[in-house]
Formats: structure tokens, C-alpha cells, sequence
DNA sequence: TACATAAAGTGGGATATAATAGTATGCAAG
DNA sequence: CTTGCATACTATTATATCCCACTTTATGTA
């Protein structure tokens, strides 16, 4: 299971490290994705097949909806990129995910289960630090799966 | 069952050890997340394994297209980290779950149950005189409520 | 109560692994 | 044929993990 926060830096060539703890679980070959709140997906294979599937499974009847779910399947699945780890453990994160994710210099790379994110590290902590005051939403979650 | 406070230090290096109490019951795995009211949370692996694939499954109840899923995952699941309680007892807490918690040098270990959470001794003390002029208060909501 | 023995807790150093910078090589386009 | 870019390889630095030893606390026995 992908879990964790990892600090790394991405050099002039637009390469990063995946984290040493994700690389058997990922694979070799992984697929990155613009994410959704200025981050990066990055799936292994298997579950962008499951992921993109589900997006681009229309069973919406509005038409406005289906508008909707074309323009974001457009901006999610058709600038996904598959990327190679190399034999040091990084990936190139091509130009445009870069600045959609506003990728310079360091990066924080979280696992999520099933999913690895991408984080400009100075974007992660000020959304970390906005949402960390909702501790009321926080609790409910923690309560709704019985660990609280 | 899990209970009773022990109180330990944390090496520079962000070791502290798994109450000997608690190591049978724990196991040689476990997870650390962060946890509400500045503390962190620990878990034996399969607590865990339930508590977050309840929370990651692709229904609507926990769906990646849901604010507040998204949140609530990158914050908790997406900081935990696996942890080896090694050969002296100890488990290492990293950076950023230490810097989470405020744990500095003495923390304090507490048992409820079927979690483990750690506090900097100095915050919980804080928390435990702040919440022990209420006792009274707490237990005449809980009888009302039909608790105990 | 004092002592002996064992277990637990803590600190520090050695070794292995990972991260990153730097250099070389190959391929494609002009 | 040359130049530029992208990928691959190598080396150095940094970090994390493992291992050992000492200290302290607990427990049981004389």
C-alpha cells in the first residue's frame, strides 16, 4: 500500500525521484496525470487503465454534465504521460505537467493507497496548513471508518 | 488491550520505543499517521489495512472527485508511514509526523483500546490538566447520553 | 532489605542504501 | 556532417538502517 510523504528535488532536466519505499509497488513504467488541486497523479499501469475507465464512463444523462465530463476528461486523460523509472529510481515529468503542478526546484511526493500525488513542496504546505484547520471534518472521517 | 501511559524519549535521530507493554499486541509492523489535538496515531497493520481501504474505496462515500475525501486522504493516509519496531523495541518517527506532534525529546505513549496514540509529554500534559477540571462535565454527557 | 539477575531503555558508531550532480553516449533534426 | 537535445551511465555525497554496548530500571530471591 502507498502511503507517505516524501521530500525530493527535480533537477534542470525535469527528473525526479520516485520515493525508494513506491518503486516495487510502481514498477518501472508508471503513467503521470495532471491532478486535481495543482498536483500530479501518478498511477502505476494497472490502476490508470481502472482510473481512466471510470472517468470517461459517461452515465451522466445531463447533457450539461456530459459537456462537463468531456472538458475534464480532455484535460486529465489526454495530457497524461507514461513516464520510465530509470535505473537510479527517477521519472521525467515532462514540461507541461511541470507548470501545471508548478514544479521548480523541490517536490513532495505523497502515496495515497492506490495513487502516488506530486506536489510543488511549497504548494503542499499551504494547502496542508489551510485544510489542517478543518480538524471538525477530520474527525467526522476518522469516526465514519470507527477509528475514533 | 491497549492501556496505560508510558513516557519515553526521542533520540535526535526520531527513534522512541514501543512500550514494552504494548509490543505482543502491536507486532513487529505498524503504522503511524497523524492523529487530532497534536498527537500522532499508531496502528497495528491490519487496524490499518481496513481503516484505509474504507476510506480510499471509489464509491461516492469516499470518491477522489469529493473535496473533502481528497483532503481528508492526502492528510492522513498520505502522511502515514509503515514502521518496524526493530530489534531494541524502538520504531523511527519521521520528520515531518515528528514535527506534526511537536515531539521533541520526551514523549508520552498512551494505550485506548485498540490504538496507540504518541504526544510530546509537554502538550499532553497540557491536554490532561486542561480536559481533568471537566471530568464531570464529560461524564454527565455521557450518562445523559446513555454511554455509561 | 540487600543483592543478583534479567529485561528494558538509550546512545553512538559502522555499514549499506538512496539521492543527486556530473559526465558520456546515442539519436534525430537541420 | 554537425549541432543540439534527450537519455543512459558513473561517481560522489548524503541519509537511513543496522548493530553493538552501556545504563537504567524492574523483578525475584536470599
Amino acid at each position: 500500500m502507498l502511503i507517505g510523504e516524501y521530500s525530493h528535488t527535480i533537477d534542470e532536466k525535469g527528473r525526479t525521484s520516485m520515493p525508494s519505499k513506491f518503486r516495487k509497488e510502481m514498477g518501472a513504467k508508471v503513467v503521470i496525470a495532471p491532478g486535481i488541486d495543482n498536483c500530479l497523479f501518478v498511477f502505476t499501469l494497472k490502476e490508470w487503465k481502472g482510473f481512466a475507465e471510470r472517468l470517461s464512463r459517461s452515465d451522466s444523462s445531463s447533457s450539461v454534465l456530459q459537456a462537463d465530463n468531456r472538458n475534464f476528461n480532455r484535460l486529465i486523460i489526454g495530457r497524461a504521460v507514461e513516464a520510465e523509472v530509470d535505473a537510479a529510481g527517477r521519472m521525467l515529468v515532462p514540461e507541461h505537467l511541470r507548470s501545471h503542478a508548478g514544479l521548480s526546484s523541490k517536490v513532495t511526493i505523497i502515496g495515497i493507497v492506490n495513487r502516488v500525488e506530486m506536489w510543488d513542496t511549497g504548494s503542499w504546505e499551504s494547502y496542508r496548513t489551510e485544510f489542517s484547520k478543518k480538524t471538525d471534518v477530520i474527525a467526522d472521517k476518522l469516526a465514519s471508518a470507527g477509528v475514533i
